[in-house]
DNA sequence: ACCTGAACACCGTTCAAGT
DNA sequence: ACCTGAACACCGTTCAAGT
């Protein structure tokens, strides 16, 4: 429980507080969620009044986009003997890995501009990788944004009811059990599929469904690679 | 201006006044967006206290669940001599055209549970176009949960900054130029890539940056039907 | 069957005033 | 330089009471 106190001696510089606020922040995101996390609970948590928030911080958007930085330095490099592809597969792997270390993290990441180092150096990395892949200037970017937002929304959609029933002591598998008795007890003449697909509707492999759709959008990327040429630019 | 009165005459049957708070809730987004709109101000819209609200709905959230089935009744089915590939297309496409038509739609949508009949009618045709591809049971629903949420997301994604900067003024284009000079201003040594795409990184060709990903999903999934083979049942 | 009054337990943010 | 008191303008939701 060190940092109760906040600034506890040095010359109590506003980048030591701002870091305690951010801390703070995650503290109480991975206790109380998104919904948890408000201004004046995170004051009191800090010891201090509410208002006193916005001496270091402009406003809750300004705290969130710290946090949602904060929560992005976790993500490692990719090693650089990798191929391209495989890179950019760790690096949206370990995104998600990250994302799901804290709660409701995607939702933070989602609902933030990405303008923090962290997140700046991420998007550095994986443009790299993109240019050294061949991918025209445009492609590049339109490639690194398919990617990265496909690792947060996924994330984000895959914890969507991770709080929800959590208080009436409901475990996952009971909450996707009562979800597949929902589809199945639907009018089977007006929704065919989502009766007889309930089960897979359902399915709890999230880690599958996710290499799913990765291996689909690097199948796609790499397609267009051969299938534009290196079209554009050189790599510089 | 149909509806102001709510329930004009007829038995005022629950249905009737769940209709019209719903369309009163779609008036209230379109001017307001999803921060704006709240119980207490719909309430008063409909010529009524908040309190009144519960009476026709359990909550917030189950109003937005129906305030989102009603945003998917104007999308249309595609055409049955289509391949399943310009089906799907199509399905996708015209899901990001009618999200476009409301403010703050996407959020809406993926804030919500899709258990509404309009929203399940897609689903199920979504659901058999995937199978009349050919692809296994199991991957009929992850690509169709993939193409769904990529529509859902990158208009949400799209769409972010359409409400911040019309309060002083400033159009679409002053945003992204004023994104893009921050970008052209980052310390080029750390974020020469941020720098050197910051044109890219600001395009204001959403279309474009929509079918390079919808492209590349579906050039994905082709692949896994060509390398899967038709792995899966019959598709019944 | 439907609506209201009144309250409960919260929010983010501002700003003059304190130290 | 940093914090507080006090307020402003809101939220979602409940529930006894009205008609």
């Amino acid at each position: 429980m060190e940092g109760s106190g906040a600034k506890v001696r040095g010359r109590g510089h506003p980048v030591t507080d701002r870091k305690a606020m951010v801390e703070a922040a995650l503290g109480l995101l991975d206790e109380a969620g998104v919904e948890g996390l408000s201004m004046r609970r995170l004051a009191e948590r800090l010891g201090v009044k509410a208002a006193s928030l916005y001496w270091h911080v402009r406003n809750k958007e300004e705290l969130l986009g710290l946090l949602a930085d904060e929560i992005c330095a976790g993500v490692r490099e990719p090693r650089l003997d990798l191929s391209w592809r495989e890179k950019l597969e760790t690096l949206v792997r370990e995104n998600r890995r990250v994302l799901l270390g804290h709660r409701d993290a995607a939702r933070i990441l989602a609902g933030t501009v990405p303008t923090g180092p962290n997140r700046l150096r991420l998007a550095e990395t994986m443009l790299g990788t993109l240019i050294g892949a061949g991918f025209s200037r445009r492609d590049v970017v339109r490639a690194a944004f398919l990617l990265t937002d496909y690792a947060t929304h996924f994330v984000a959609e895959e914890t969507r009811f991770a709080s929800v029933g959590k208080a009436h002591g409901s475990s996952d598998e009971e909450k996707l059990a009562r979800v597949r008795r929902h589809f199945e007890a639907l009018p089977e003449d007006e929704y065919p599929l989502a009766v007889s697909l309930a089960g897979y509707l359902t399915d709890p492999d999230a880690d599958g469904r996710f290499e799913f759709g990765l291996e689909a959008l690097l199948d796609g990327l790499e397609k267009k690679l051969a299938t534009r040429g290196s079209s554009g630019e050189p790599s510089g």
